[in-house]
DNA sequence: CCAATATTGTTAACTAGTTAACAATATTAT
DNA sequence: ATAATATTGTTAACTAGTTAACAATATTGG
């Protein structure tokens, strides 16, 4: 029993090993021009409300210094614009221009293309087994992250 | 039930997000002489046999480039030392030092630790449940592996 | 109201990785 | 045997992230 949990974590540190590595090539190839941070920032402007560096850096986990540098970049690439708060100097937000609409859905597209990908691979098993796995990664995932919330919070 | 699919997928996406950054926090704290990769490095070379820059380079996924800059940071905090066979004078090899089997060991212990914090969570699944998941899992990561060879063999 | 404190976003200096070019050595094929 | 090819490990130049310090602006409490 305590075996088959060491098996599964062992799988679970090598499918995160592997992921990052295949996500970076796979989708790094396709869009050439935008890195996969750029992509992910497009995709959080698309996403949040009102998003300014601190809150992109926030949903990406990723520093504000990483963010900021990134932004002039998607701006030079006129895939976004910034714009102001009458009641506010002091935040900036941003919105994406059509360019980086584009963008945006093509990640998306790209998104799909990948889970088709690994379509035919899980139909090998039923839903039962898939939901059982869905349960156990599920619950997995908010442990995590609350250990991370608590060492976050020590860090204070 | 493709839905579950791509719930599950989702999750997998973010552990792999969670998993590397608290892992890296965890394990960067308690061991603050040696980073994430040198922790890993000396874990190759105990593990590799006659391990040089290239076989500890594929094991990592890393560049030999990389690896050997860590090496020699390594050789500075006299965890390993490097050995000649007599019949090749291009290859250098590794080994542990007392000093580098001390660290190895802390390794193994901090992740016997991590698997403990994991172990309350487990238990509230079933023998079956967790087998499950590791089925499915076990599949998932040899199907990105050879996605991963097919990827570098297209370089060549 | 305004002083103390907190937050925002930029910058500088750093780190850990990358690719590409290379000199030295090994392997292979004729 | 040796010329052509491949492999090893190092280096230089680069990239994408980090932390820490900062000026500007907002928020809060007495």
């Amino acid at each position: 029993m305590h075996n088959k949990i060491q098996n599964m974590l062992f799988n679970l540190f090598d499918i995160t090993n592997r992921l990052d590595i295949l996500y970076k090539k796979e989708f790094g190839d396709i869009l050439i021009s935008y890195t996969y941070t750029e992509m992910h920032t497009i995709d959080a402007i698309g996403k949040i409300e009102n998003p300014n560096v601190t809150k992109i850096a926030q949903s990406l986990n990723l520093s504000k210094a990483a963010i900021s540098k990134i932004i002039k970049k998607l701006n030079d690439k006129k895939a976004i614009e910034d714009y102001k708060s009458p009641d506010n100097k002091k935040e900036t937000y941003f919105r994406l221009t059509e360019i980086g609409k584009e963008v945006f859905k093509k990640h998306l597209k790209m998104h799909e293309n990948w889970c088709e990908k690994d379509k035919e691979l899980f139909n090998q098993f039923n839903t039962k087994e898939l939901e059982t796995t869905y349960e156990v990664l599920n619950k997995y995932t908010k442990s995590l992250q609350s250990r991370l919330e608590s060492i976050k919070e020590n860090l204070k």
